[in-house]
RNA sequence: GCCGAAGUGGCGGAACUGGCAGACGCACAGGACUUAAAAUCCUGCGGCCCAUAAAGCCGUACCGGUUCGAUCCCGGUCUUCGGCACCA
């Protein structure tokens, strides 16, 4: 039977009926745990993205499976999350009702891919059976001082009506909707990432991941090393820290500059600059992110009336506010140099404050003002003609020494904003009683369900304030009643921990068992998309070590080793998206060809790691090389293979092609490099025709190559070699083959062509025996006729000679 | 502005650790089979030079360097993509 669905949904019956992808827990000492970033329950079919990260990721599973590995394959749903709001928002529907009907599609797609998922290991993030465990784990974190609330100025999208994190502002806009985010002061609850900036940094140098990927966590995290040093107001009466990386040149500081938001800025501001300054925090305050962002703004700023005194030589220094220094960051405090800071220069000569230089560029360096770089220090007391890096260690340790600073490491990652004002997503396990403050939900009473009778007006105020019944409750510690939180966490969270679940996903007692996941983890491959480098995949690492710290677990990295899939572009070179128009379902094409040759064009015809624009040109050489390998297994089928015949050159050659293909397929589908691996495939195909042409004189060579052949498509062509294999006689199932081995011997030639050079120029090609070493190379190379010629009235300075390969003959 | 990655035929893309650039395909051209077409099979296919071929020369964004030899290493330039962006 010629290749078709029908093919396809054969086989997936038959997997299905014999439990063939079932994993097997005994058998756990040769686990391998294989994991795609799970999806979105989107309404529409898969796409092209599912197809590229699943379908291949799939084919890696499967080698690994036939190469004696008891693949862990499981998939899920992260199905919390905004869409499914503003679906029911727009239409009525319910989004436990669209999410839960989206899910069903997508569940009956997956498996008409005919991937190898163990679907008895399905995770929901919506189930109230997961996402007790999801609120199980907030209240860990809370317990252990990592989950805490605070008023701060939050990113708050207008459009989507909630407070996103930072990672969630790109550009200044939500990263969802694109609109401009605003500030909001806001009470809510954040996660302590912060606490483990340093060891997320620490871990991610053995990690087998992208090192683009690795970059971007190191850069988001953003260690800097410098220095407290502590300001004394001039009256006597306050006194603050700022943080700075250049100590060197505490001598030129001319001013301070508080942000505006500083708590300090109340009590120092004089009663003659107080409207001034409020005038001037309310402005910072209503602006936009896009517009605060943007540093080609002139900066603005304000006097307090509050002077500080410089801790090293007193000087008396006027305390400014401003907007360009962030209150989120450090102390939100900053001494301003202006002669060796860009951003100090530009504001002092905007306000007219002193410039002071102290430090002079070396010798013949120029250091016209703003001087930025490194040099040696000027007018600076003792430390005057000190180079900038040991002026920085000698200012602090003399400061130190009258408590007045000490060295200090800051990170620009903050702290985790998780709760959002929003429906879909798991409610937040804490009630709030006017008596007793925050209350943790007793653990015996998790799930918080979530109420299915909402609405969902979007007005910024979370829709579960809005239900009576769910929001008013009484407070688990003194009786009194009380009131939920109104909001639910985001989905980030829900995602931080699917990979701990999947093991032990029916757990009913805990959220895994700590013994059985410590067996299963860490991840040994995860695959998905580029785009969550700074988010979810710094979240998973977070929650796995501060899990790891709280007991539950012993293993300090959650994913081994990573690999990201390119994007699948539109055909003219743009992302796909409805509102350009430039999408391509994978559904026509899979009922034409069939989802292997699908899966097959996926992996031939782009470089995994960079994808491209979509081209359906390829398809059809796909749909054409499966023709041919099925005309092969007719012909093989056909033959006796007791018959064996002689052994010579061809016989060697088609051997040669056989383990060179083995060799390849196996090494590049190891490292995602599909294209090359199926590009091997084919030569292997190339090589049965001539032989078949050339007439066939091995009959069991012949049918053993086409019996390694299917076994090295069968990763790609699941259902097409399943079916060939059955019909060459093969037992049921390829995929409990063996996978096919090399032969080193094999792959040696008789003979190899040998290129002579002179001078590095390829002059001739010669073929000889292999094996040969450097002299006999060199002999051979020399009599050669042409190169003989060559070197006539010539001479012979040095010659190269690299085994296998060439003869450089250098000649004057 | 800072940091990082990439740039190879008409196209998708190969090339292990510095050793024959362009594997495998697509497209195209020619041929075989056919009444014809489709399908299939075979051959050619970086550029220049050339009637053709041989031979030769050029060629991995650009300029230069190291080396017997560079797509690969080093310095500089350009372009594209990604990250960060008033983080003191």
């Amino acid at each position: 039977m010629a290749y078709s669905t029908k093919i396809d949904e054969k086989w997936q019956k038959k997997w299905e009926e014999t439990g063939l992808y079932k994993f097997v827990p005994e058998d756990v000492d040769k686990k391998l745990y294989c994991l795609e970033m799970f999806s979105y329950p989107s309404g529409a079919n898969l796409h092209i993205g599912h197809w590229y990260n699943y379908g291949l990721t799939d084919s890696w599973a499967r080698m690994k499976r036939m190469q004696g590995w008891n693949v862990f394959h499981p998939q899920g749903f992260d199905a919390f999350g905004l869409p499914a709001e503003n679906y029911a928002i727009q239409t009525g529907i319910h989004p436990m009702d669209s999410t839960y009907a989206n899910i069903r599609t997508m569940e009956e797609q997956l498996r008409k891919m005919g991937a190898s998922f163990d679907w008895d290991y399905e995770v929901i993030t919506s189930d109230p059976e997961y996402y007790k465990w999801t609120q199980w784990i907030f209240l860990k974190l809370y317990e252990h001082g990592l989950a805490y609330r605070k008023k701060a100025p939050v990113n708050w999208c207008p459009s989507c009506k909630t407070v996103l994190a930072n990672e969630q502002v790109v550009d200044g806009a939500c990263e969802r909707c694109k609109n401009e985010v605003t500030k909001k002061d806001l009470t809510q609850w954040f996660f302590k990432i912060t606490e483990y900036a340093q060891e997320l940094l620490d871990c991610l140098p053995q990690l087998d991941w992208p090192e683009k990927t690795k970059k971007i966590q190191q850069n988001w995290i953003g260690r800097s090393e410098g220095a407290e040093i502590v300001f004394e107001g001039a009256d006597g009466s306050f006194s603050f820290k700022v943080f700075t990386t250049r100590a060197d040149t505490l001598y030129g500081v001319t001013y301070v500059v508080l942000a505006p938001e500083n708590e300090l800025v109340d009590r120092i501001t004089s009663a003659e600059y107080r409207s001034a300054v409020e005038q001037y925090r309310e402005h910072a305050k209503k602006q936009t992110e896009i517009e605060r962002l943007s540093t080609a703004r002139e900066k603005t700023g304000v006097f307090t009336g509050a002077y500080a005194i410089n801790p090293v030589n007193g000087d008396k220094v006027p305390i400014w506010i401003a907007d360009y220094v962030l209150a989120g960051y450090g102390t939100g405090c900053v001494m301003a140099v202006p002669a060796h800071d860009e951003r100090d220069y530009e504001f002092a000569t905007k306000y007219k404050l002193p410039i002071k230089r102290v430090i002079k560029g070396e010798e013949g360096v120029d250091d016209a003002l703003p001087f930025i770089d490194d040099g040696i220090l000027t007018d600076s007391d003792e430390f005057t003609g000190v180079s900038s890096a040991q002026a920085r260690n000698d200012i602090v340790k003399k400061l130190n020494r009258q408590g007045k600073g000490e060295r200090k490491i800051n990170y620009r990652l903050r702290d985790w904003l998780v709760s959002r004002q929003r429906y879909w997503g798991a409610p937040i396990p804490v009630i709030h009683c006017d008596e007793c403050g925050a209350v943790p939900v007793p653990e015996k009473d998790l799930p918080v369900e979530l109420p299915y009778n909402v609405e969902f007006t979007p007005d910024g105020e979370s829709p579960l304030a809005k239900c009576e019944e769910y929001i008013n409750t009484t407070c688990p510690k003194c009786g009194k009643p009380a009131k939920r939180d109104p909001d639910t966490l985001d989905t980030f969270v829900c995602s931080s921990w699917y990979f701990l679940r999947y093991p032990d996903n029916r757990n009913s007692e805990k959220a895994f068992d700590t013994k059985w996941i410590n067996k299963m983890l860490p991840v040994d491959k995860y695959v998905g998309g580029a785009e969550h480098a700074a988010m979810h995949l710094l979240y998973a690492r977070f929650f796995t070590k501060a899990l790891r710290d709280m007991g539950y677990l012993d293993f300090d990295e959650p994913f081994l080793s990573l690999v990201h899939q390119g994007t699948i572009l539109g055909p003219d070179g743009n992302r796909m998206s409805k509102s350009r128009g430039n999408t391509i379902s994978p559904d026509d094409y899979i009922s034409e060809n069939g989802s292997d040759v699908f899966r097959m064009y996926l992996a031939f015809g782009f470089a995994y790691t960079e994808g491209g624009p979509w081209s359906d040109e390829g398809i059809k050489a796909i749909a054409r090389f499966v023709g041919r390998v099925e005309r092969l297994v007719e012909t093989a089928a056909a033959l006796d293979r007791s018959v064996e015949g002689e052994y010579g050159r061809e016989e060697k050659e088609l051997d040669f092609v056989r383990n060179t293909a083995i060799k390849g397929v196996t090494e590049d589908a190891e490292r995602f490099q599909f294209n090359t691996s199926i590009a091997r495939i084919m030569e292997l195909v190339n090589a049965l025709y001539k032989y078949e042409s050339a007439g066939r004189g091995n009959n069991r060579l012949f049918v053993d190559t086409v019996m390694d052949l299917l076994k090295l498509m069968a990763p790609f062509a699941p259902h097409l070699s399943e079916e060939l294999w059955e019909e060459m006689g093969g037992p049921y199932s390829i995929f409990n083959q063996k996978w096919p081995q090399w032969n080193e011997d094999a792959l040696v030639r008789d003979e190899v062509e040998i290129v002579v050079q002179l001078n590095g120029k390829i002059r001739e090609k010669i073929m000889l025996p292999s094996g040969l070493d450097k002299a006999q190379m060199e002999e051979h190379a020399m009599q050669n006729e042409k190169v003989v010629k060559l070197l006539e009235g010539r001479t012979v300075v040095k010659v190269i000679a690299v085994p296998g390969r060439l003869v450089n003959i250098v000649v004057k």
